[in-house]
DNA sequence: GCCGTTTTCGGCCCGACTGTTTTCAGTCG
């Protein structure tokens, strides 16, 4: 049981609880819990067997918690959450992901309308017998009708990248444990770093399919067999994940793993390129057409052991799999003209994150001291400014307080020579809902770094959504607009804004635009980040950690800008300081 | 349910918007 397992049943009885009318401090406590949980970066299994504080010592955890987080660890249950999901209708769930349902009216549309499906509902808002019920209104009920196409979307059951990663990891590792296995390797979507997965493949070289086909079916995150034939398998994992185990000879290895990496329709132009050669090409390698029946066991006669021998059969360069979309990656793979994509290695510096100032769950002091162990050269400060008040936004006295403190803390490390790390004086203002920011313009022009953010107001038209992010790109000190599109993945669209004009306008001003690495995030989307770049916007990847262990999150945003197709030269936080520097556009560089 | 005492209870982070009310509950961030 992992940390994000232990997380998310906390989460789902928070849920319960708040469904049931339950102490909202107790349904707090369980959302806090698991915000801790998910944010040790050790798993709590080890914890505890070393003794010591163990569970206790976790901030939010207190006897009772760490009662019931020892039992889910030794026997993987919980009678609580059982005893709660028998009081709680299946379809409350469903319920409370449509946007602008929250536990109270979950409830009533249930208890009165018997509604025990997203469709039933749909239905209901139809019949306009949701308007009749006491509370709700025509509004409401249109509101509902148009949210619940978002929640229906069958992409919505796709797992997030990070969620699917940790799946992938493990499976990955046990796999590599089967004797008779000689090569494991993730693909699919997975692989190509998409933002979600649908189904998590694996492809293993082995003389024996059988014994690596038992060996997958007895991995521990096997819930269920859903297939097998000879040479595959797919079996349901956990979070109702489909697992794809396919085993070819290794031979064939390479092409089976071009085959299933690949978007359909990379595999489809990979197919029409090898019909211009004339040349067959499918997961046993690739062949001359001749129209010869070869069995699947005998050798390929031109050798596809390794994707970069398929593709050079092709008369193409090796195409990393984060491009292998069936977008213009063929084409560039034919004339040498792949993008050198950056690398995770590439980052220096990491210029959005949280201290326990605002909403984050590390103090200033060990968010920089796990960044020095990262190896970043620079880090800025971005508590929210005083708008985002329930997370404790900073007001100007206090802002000017931590930017004290971090002048201290950058003097004391620079005190022994050359500093390991410069922490930047930074922000993430509020782009308010009737325009301006939320903070001073003296205190902001006082400021290394301002992240602009609109986290009010979401709901209004783009037309006014878009000007509000104009006007804060045409503020001078405003460096990067922190997720720009604010869709979380899954849980809520991007809001109505022209991106077009975005980008524009941050070419126009000297913007940079954030790829916000947060796995629920991922915004900029790779489609706009590419249009961003192709515009000349330099892009920041950035962890907007809310916790150390949130700083380990840079490589799902570096996935993001290498599936834009981004060199480390479009993404300024590869610069040193000084090269970022001179690159904002308060140094006048980027203005003519 | 946690936490820190004014140490075994009582407070916990809060302000605004929306649509429904007829004075405010529910939801959001």
């Amino acid at each position: 049981m992992t940390n994000a397992d232990i997380a998310s049943t906390l989460e789902q009885i928070a849920d319960l609880l708040e469904y049931l009318g339950e102490n909202p401090f107790r349904c707090r406590a369980y959302r806090a819990a698991a915000r801790t949980v998910s944010g040790v970066t050790e798993p709590l299994a080890e914890l505890r067997r070393d003794g010591g504080p163990g569970l206790a010592g976790l901030e939010g955890i207190g006897a009772d918690l760490a009662g019931r987080i020892a039992m889910l660890i030794e026997t993987g249950r919980l009678p609580l959450l059982d005893e709660l999901k028998a009081q709680v209708p299946a379809a409350a769930a469903d319920l409370l992901r449509v946007p602008g349902l929250g536990p109270k009216k979950a409830r009533l549309l249930i208890d009165q309308l018997g509604i025990d499906s997203l469709e039933s509902l749909e239905q209901a808002c139809r019949d306009g017998r949701v308007a009749a019920v006491k509370g709700f209104g025509e509004k409401t009920q249109h509101a509902i009708l148009r949210k619940v196409a978002f929640a229906r979307d069958p992409q919505r059951r796709r797992l997030l990248w990070k969620d699917a990663d940790d799946i992938a990891r493990d499976l990955i590792e046990w796999m590599r444990r089967c004797p008779q296995a000689d090569r494991v390797e993730g693909a699919g979507s997975w692989r190509r770093g998409r933002d979600t997965v649908g189904c998590i493949r694996m492809v293993v070289a082995s003389q024996s399919p059988a014994a690596v086909i038992d060996h997958g079916i007895a991995w521990p995150g096997a819930a269920a067999v859903l297939e097998r034939v000879e040479s595959a398998t797919r079996l349901r994992g956990p979070k109702d994940t489909e697992i794809a185990i396919v085993v070819v000879t290794d031979v064939a290895f390479g092409a089976a793993m071009v085959v299933h990496t690949g978007s359909r329709a990379h595999t489809d132009r990979l197919r029409e390129c090898a019909e211009e050669r004339r040349l067959v090409f499918d997961a046993r390698g690739v062949v001359p057409i001749g129209g010869e029946e070869r069995p699947a066991t005998s050798p390929p006669s031109r050798s596809s052991a390794t994707e970069e021998d398929v593709y050079a059969n092709l008369g193409l360069a090796w195409i990393p799999p984060e491009l292998r979309e069936g977008r213009d990656e063929i084409l560039r793979a034919e004339d040498r003209r792949l993008p050198a994509l950056v690398r995770l290695e590439d980052i220096r510096g990491d210029l959005h994150m949280h201290t326990t100032e605002s909403d984050g769950d590390a103090p200033l002091a060990e968010m920089v001291r796990v960044a020095i162990s990262r190896g970043l050269e620079y880090i800025a400060i971005t508590d929210h400014g005083p708008r985002v008040s329930m997370a404790n936004g900073l007001g100007p006295e206090r802002l000017l307080a931590q930017w004290e403190e971090i002048d201290r803390l950058n003097a004391s490390l620079a005190a022994a020579g050359p500093p390991p790390i410069v922490v930047l004086k930074g922000v993430e203002v509020d782009m308010l809902e009737q325009g301006g920011l939320d903070l001073p313009d003296d205190l902001l022009s006082r400021a290394d770094w301002v992240v602009a953010s609109l986290h009010y107001g979401q709901q209004q038209p783009g037309t006014q959504i878009t000007a509000r992010i104009i006007e804060a790109m045409e503020h001078p000190a405003v460096g990067v607009i922190g997720h720009p599109t604010g869709r979380l993945i899954n849980r809520r669209p991007p809001y109505e804004v022209d991106m077009d004009a975005v980008i524009a306008a941050a070419a126009r001003t000297g913007t940079f635009l954030e790829i916000n690495a947060n796995p629920w995030r991922l915004d900029l989307h790779e489609i706009h980040a590419a249009a961003a770049r192709d515009a000349g916007v330099g892009l920041v990847i950035s962890t907007d950690a809310h916790s150390t262990a949130g700083l380990d999150l840079m490589r799902c945003g570096v996935l993001q800008a290498r599936r834009a197709g981004c060199s480390a030269a479009d993404v300024v936080n590869t610069r040193s300081l000084r090269e970022l520097r001179a690159l904002m556009k308060r140094d006048g560089s980027r203005r003519g």
